[in-house]
DNA sequence: CTATAAAAGCAACAGAAATTGCGTTAGTGT
DNA sequence: ACACTAACGCAATTTCTGTTGCTTTTATAG
């Protein structure tokens, strides 16, 4: 799964994938929930097709690099001082970040061409893989404060799943409190001092 | 988004669905992580592809139709005399039934053509609505002998949600014993009785 | 049993999507 | 600067996808 390393990544190996990736995300955002077509993206991109189908073989494959590339960027990791409040901050910007169409529309590309055969050891190599390390830099940090710090899989289990259970099930989420709760409840009374004080800042 | 029911439900019709839905479901087992295309489809069924075309219009709005009466079929509703119990058999039944490769498959694709513009109101409509109506059933029958019952969506959120999470990130769900953990954790120490109850039976 | 029409089959066709061979452009190492 | 060749562009060709008009089959109502 591991990418080949192009031989010459220079000026126009790169420019071509920016104008293509660019042109998939404009696609994407006209027509939510449809795979642009090879020829389109071509077009849109100022690219000729035969270059899309030697690089990448077909419109889904495409569709699907584009997703985690552009989606799963990096977020900024908030740095409160706290882990309920990095936690929240996190939890905050990648809702805020999945709450228009576009991007939960690569959500759902990402989630139907992810592909399986992955163990619970290579987390990072997941699609999500960049989300679980700006997680694990959290962590560290509260460890080395002395904060009480709760598993990784949890935290994906109890604040990043609903979350995207919601956006993919529900189409949005409409209450901006929802992912402050979901952390609240994650680190439970370990953290009622952090929350009462980032509350009341 | 309600069928306009077919004006002749009859034996050929369905027969013919039955073989197309059969055939779609095959070729997706065969090859999961496509959406398998018109021409391949009517050849399995042995159906003319133009019917194909006339009746679903696209490939993708057919393997929509397929993965959520496929997937979101009814399954057995547990009725062990205590919420806990109930959850639990409900939630290793969800994950059993996703735990093989087709039916992942099928998931992959509800979430990615699953329409947006749903509000919260009209959950039974989801794609996911078999799965609402029957823990609906569980909790109004928990409701009845008087236990407490949590909240749909925290079900939903904190049970469903992580199964889905590791089923289209992470393959599969390996560890037997891991639904079972998320619904102890979910009932916390409302159902310690009922749990000890059911871990001693 | 018969008439009706919904739904499927068939065949011909238009158009889009992929493939292929070959020439051109432009990073990269010497 | 120069040679080398990865990566792109172009054009011709083949394959696949989807459409349309018409015919045949077969549920269903009367």
């Amino acid at each position: 799964m591991k990418k080949p390393a192009p031989a010459r990544p220079g000026g126009r190996s790169e420019r071509v994938k920016t104008a293509v990736f660019d042109a998939v995300e404009h696609l994407i955002a006209d027509d939510p929930g449809g795979i642009p077509s090879m020829a389109a993206v071509a077009e849109r991109a100022g690219v000729n097709p035969t270059s899309l189908y030697r690089r990448w073989g077909d419109a889904n494959i495409l569709a699907a690099e584009v997703a985690t590339e552009r989606l799963v960027r990096d977020l900024p990791v908030p740095d409160t001082g706290s882990l309920h409040g990095d936690l929240t901050g996190w939890a905050s910007n990648v809702a805020r970040n999945l709450n228009n169409r576009k991007n939960s529309a690569l959500l759902r590309i990402m989630t139907a061409t992810a592909r399986a055969s992955r163990t619970a050891r290579d987390l990072n190599s997941l699609p999500i893989g960049r989300r679980i390390a700006e997680l694990e830099a959290m962590l560290a940090r509260a460890k080395k404060r002395g904060e009480y710090a709760p598993d990784l899989m949890d935290i994906l289990d109890f604040v990043l799943a609903p979350i995207y259970l919601r956006v993919l099930f529900m189409g949005a989420i409409r209450d901006a409190e929802f992912v402050g709760r979901l952390v609240d409840r994650l680190l439970g009374e370990h953290s009622v001092g952090a929350r009462l004080k980032s509350e009341t800042r």
